[in-house]
DNA sequence: CGGTTCCTTGACGCATATCAATCTGTGTGG
DNA sequence: CCACACAGATTGATATGCGTCAAGGAACCG
């Protein structure tokens, strides 16, 4: 059954260039069009929309609820590559890839999700461009944040790592925000991490000798500065007190 | 100065969906539009073309020689993401990010490169759907080489990412091919695939329990299906001999 | 020939995975 | 309301695999 524009908000609240969505910029009928030709789906938890080797008939647009993305080898090991959230899509770099989905899929949380068919999305490209430059945003901004992870894996302790994730949990919130929490399972967030739940717990504690205090779920940061000793590059371009005092280690600072 | 359509061979060799190029499908009068906005320049061995930071003034289609993108950590460790030859591009996906590279792009071997400015490309996207595609095309392979770093990186031994990485050189060759040369400097090899050298070192040693020998750079295997056990569903998709006798471990066995 | 670069080999130590036990919170059923 | 079960998180003990450091060898080029 074709969805109703009005069941559903295709725009989260934050709408930064950072954050690019599927449906920016397109005008009713664009949407109308997409959505007529969707369906809306809801799914439990540890649902699996998606296994690897699978070739993927749609493109899936979170509108409600937590999903994962992950690739597993032949043992049975998981590397989590994107926890995704409201207003967020997967399959849409892998529908251009043609072929088998390198990646697996699977509802973290109960979700409602957004099914668009493949051949819509590849036809459509074809025909709005504003459409094309939605997808190129959104498909680099997946490699962007996989290169990051890489990185971190090669080259960084976990400790590291646990704080260059925190550092980009801290600047979401706003640069003010001293207090957050983290948004998944403890567990989720360490495979993501590369790492196991053991050594992340470890890594958590280590925190606090950085002036990070983590109470269950809950951090609270001794001042803003805090984690600014896990910046790089890519957090200090969109850090909005970059190069200012109280940061001796900013990569702006040359 | 532009450049003349005649100068450069702008199609490698193998033409197969595997492997996507910036030009595929686009008419004389396109090339001639995107040259004529160009430039070709050769450049040493060792220029870095960007640093981590930068903001990519333009797409760099390689005409000749050897290229890397990495990232760097603040320690100076690197970590390289691709290593590029004759037809590939970069900074494709960078220019779709917004702001500053996350990678760096140094020439590894003296290289004739296609210079199009960024601002070019982000309005023929508009302009050319095929180009659109093209560009999805290429960024999403990329995105799939990462996906598969990563994994490997964070789940598999260093052997099985050197085997891994050996059953994708074979099967770019062909199957029937028992015989390759490594295709770059070993420590490059070795730093793409998240290692030192001297654990590439080794681990080339215990490749030969495998039934594959290592001579420097010359690699014979004792079968085509030395490699097998290797294998994921990624690879098992493009083997021709997926599923055949010999293999006992194809993910397609199932 | 000497120098340089790259690769290889060996010895060593540390960091992180692994395994196992305990603890905490949460929900369920009697 | 309590007892129990269960999942997730924590903590501790252990081991092993990879990086590091240092030395030696091989190929290349002047």
């Amino acid at each position: 059954m074709p969805v109703n524009h009005k069941d559903i908000k295709l725009k989260p609240p934050e709408n930064n260039p950072d954050r690019p969505g599927l449906f920016d910029g397109l005008d009713e009928k664009s949407l109308e069009l997409i959505l007529g030709t969707s369906q809306l789906q809801t799914f439990d938890a540890g649902r699996l929309l998606i296994q690897q080797g699978d070739v993927p008939e749609y493109l899936y647009y979170v509108v409600e609820g937590v999903v994962k993305t992950y690739r597993s080898d032949s043992d049975g090991k998981e590397a989590t590559i994107r926890i995704l959230r409201a207003g967020e899509t997967c399959m849409d770099a892998v529908i251009f890839m043609g072929g088998a989905s390198p990646i697996a899929v699977q509802v973290v949380e109960a979700a409602k999700i957004l099914m668009i068919p493949e051949i819509f999305i590849r036809k459509y490209v074809l025909a709005n461009p504003q459409f094309s430059t939605n997808l190129l945003r959104i498909v680099t901004k997946h490699y962007k944040s996989a290169l990051q992870q890489l990185e971190g894996v090669i080259t960084k302790t976990p400790l590291q790592r646990l704080g260059y994730y925190l550092l980009k949990l801290h600047l979401e919130k706003g640069h003010d925000a001293l207090d957050m929490d983290l948004p998944f399972k403890k567990s989720l967030i360490a495979n993501q991490l590369g790492m196991t739940p053991e050594s992340f717990s470890r890594a958590l504690k280590e925190m606090k000798s950085f002036g990070i205090d983590i109470d269950q779920e809950h951090i609270k940061m001794k001042d803003a500065y805090a984690l600014c000793h896990f910046c790089d590059t890519d957090t200090a371009f969109i850090c909005t007190d970059a190069d200012k005092q109280g940061c001796d280690t900013c990569p702006h600072k040359n």
